[in-house]
DNA sequence: GCCGTTTTCGGCCCGACTGTTTTCAGTCG
């Protein structure tokens, strides 16, 4: 069995570190192009372990020697040059070097002039004071590494949060900065702008013309439990004991270039300002302006930047910095799913079933608020334990929905359901009780670990049942807590495309299922239709369908594939 | 190490903060 994207990513992760003590520095060329490689593979929605050589090469940003460090991994499970560098420098020096404010040169010089190489000697060292006798190192670095070593989990990949956390936390930081009154404007950029499913820190941006007022307020916020660093317009402080985040003041007229850089990736910003210099310009967080003569071409939106580079705009989501901008150069990127582009939701639960938290009324009303022309309420089937309704409740339901249709004549309200998925791929009830419901959303709620091929099966037989109008969450996964179940996407997604039942984008953040990676491939399905439902439990979760149309966007969904973006009644002949 | 309507060789993004260095190196994002 070829190696997993995954595996080959880490051994990918290990040689960069590798070759960075190697190199003696952490921006080397070969660094960067194995960066770079780390990138692509991340992006591809495909397992590369068993490409050939020359299908490796044809990635943008992999050449003949990744690649043939590529297929060494695949075949035996190691590459070569690692092996070897690990030999001269001992794997706890990968160690040192996640610890904040040590680079590949200090230890280097740690290694050389000390001895050490893991972190017990370098406390060790540190209580011996031998630190500051090092080149360029002194009592103040001393002090700041020892610091640093209570902070070692912050930087490592284990402790990156999930994204429902992160964004939780950035919402209560954004509201009490918010309070003072020398933030003109704000927004988070960074990982959690691009809807990564994982966060490592949170980036908020903001402009106003007393930087340092907002820095001293910063610094001093409920939940600030240290300080990373601070200056003039940015500062790091840890939250919580559990996540950094990283502030930066601009000015109000620099905000399309300060959140352009500040969003990244690192990649995608690299790219651009490659770009810049091919036409005379130079791209920073202040501006994109003329390397001759200085002047600003562009700054106070990301749009009229993109514009001046010869792009069309480019949604944040998408900018990983792979294919986006040769995309974005030929007009070949979907336009981005907007919020307002979404007329209905149907994936919403009330207090019929267990779980739900808000009653039918409540949902309904707060539907009608938001301006949506269609619903469909699906509580639980009788198959969920505890939280499903019998039959004959589901028929009080159907009469209840009647009473409201009259309430509420603007919004045509379906009766739906949301089945579960057996192990075997069948759902609840019987085929004739199942014709009563106008929407048949199926899910996975159980029986996660059966193989790929048993999975595979299962999702093939609840597709080709005519009940079932869209598959739910189709993995299944909880973002950071349960992975998603295992199947054959290529067959599921023929398959959803030949009974044409639509692939849900769940908008739950702790969801986000279909996964990006997955929709891009989706995509490339012909005929595959998505829908993008909150999945709302509470009224206050329909405000969720923003995380679902931001995961459409990053999975490079058109407009035109969201069947719950139709006019109600092209929307109904669809699903009739 | 990668890549090419400015190149198969010679380039490769940009700036803030920190500490130790009196002009810059290392680290980070």
């Amino acid at each position: 069995m070829s190696a997993s994207n995954v595996s080959i990513v880490s051994a990918l992760r290990q040689l960069v570190a590798y070759t960075q003590l190697e190199d003696g520095q952490s921006q080397s060329f070969r660094t960067r192009a194995y960066e770079k490689a780390i990138d692509a593979i991340v992006a591809c929605p495909d397992e590369i372990g068993a490409y050939s050589l020359a299908e490796l090469k044809a990635m943008d940003g992999i050449g003949d020697s990744t690649a043939r460090k590529i297929i060494e991994f695949s075949a035996n499970g190691s590459i070569g040059k690692v092996e070897r560098l690990k030999a001269k420098f001992p794997p706890s020096m990968l160690d040192l070097m996640r610890i904040p404010g040590l680079g590949p040169k200090t230890v280097l010089a740690l290694q050389k002039h000390l001895g050490v190489t893991d972190v017990d000697g370098l406390k060790t060292a540190l209580s011996k004071e031998q630190l500051r006798t090092l080149p360029g190192l002194g009592i103040k670095s001393e002090q700041k590494i020892a610091e640093s070593i209570e902070l070692l989990g912050l930087h490592s990949d284990a402790t990156r949060r999930p994204i429902y956390d992160a964004m939780q936390i950035a919402r209560r930081v954004m509201s009490e900065l918010g309070r003072s009154g020398d933030v003109v404007s704000m927004e988070y950029a960074g990982s959690l702008r691009r809807l990564s499913e994982t966060i490592g820190d949170i980036d908020i941006l903001v402009t106003s013309d007393q930087p340092k007022n907002v820095v001293a307020a910063f610094l001093a916020l409920p939940g600030v439990t240290a300080v990373l660093g601070s200056g003039g317009t940015k500062a790091s402080v840890v939250i919580d004991d559990s996540i950094q985040v990283d502030l930066r003041v601009v000015s109000d007229e620099a905000f399309g270039a300060a959140l352009m850089y500040f969003t990244g990736s690192k990649g995608h910003n690299i790219i651009l300002r490659q770009r810049s210099l091919n036409r005379g310009l130079t791209l920073n967080e202040y501006s994109l302006s003329s390397v001759e003569t200085g002047d600003v071409l562009a700054a106070k939106t990301e749009s009229e930047i993109y514009a001046e580079l010869g792009l069309q705009w480019i949604t944040p989501e998408v900018r990983e910095g792979t294919s986006e901008i040769a995309a974005a150069d030929d007009g070949a990127l979907p336009a981005p799913v907007r919020v307002t582009d979404i007329r209905g939701d149907l994936h919403v639960h009330t207090s019929w079933s267990g779980d739900g938290r808000s009653s039918l009324a409540e949902m309904l009303d707060a539907v009608v608020e938001r301006g949506l022309e269609y619903v469909a309420i699906t509580d639980h089937a009788e198959d969920l334990a505890i939280n499903g309704l019998s039959r004959e409740r589901m028929k009080q339901q159907a009469e209840e929905l009647d009473m409201h249709r009259e309430r509420l004549p603007q919004l045509t309200i379906l009766h739906g359901v949301e089945l579960n998925i057996g192990a075997d791929g069948s759902v609840d009830y019987d085929p004739d009780f199942l014709e009563m419901f106008d929407v048949g959303v199926a899910s996975v709620h159980s029986h996660f670990d059966l193989e790929e091929g048993a999975q595979t099966e299962r999702l093939l037989t609840a597709l080709a049942n005519p009940a079932v109008t869209v598959l739910g969450h189709p993995t299944g996964r909880k973002i950071g807590r349960r992975p998603g179940i295992r199947f054959d996407a290529n067959a599921v997604f023929d398959a959803a495309a030949a009974t044409a039942t639509a692939l849900e984008i769940n908008c739950s953040l702790h969801r986000l299922d279909l996964p990006a990676a997955m929709l891009r491939k989706a995509v490339d399905v012909q005929g595959v239709m998505f829908t993008i439902s909150t999945d709302s439990h509470r009224v206050a979760e329909l405000e969720n369908i923003r995380w679902g149309v931001s995961q459409a966007r990053k999975g490079w969904v058109p407009r035109e594939r969201v069947l719950n973006s139709l006019p109600k009644h092209e929307f109904l002949s669809q699903i009739g």
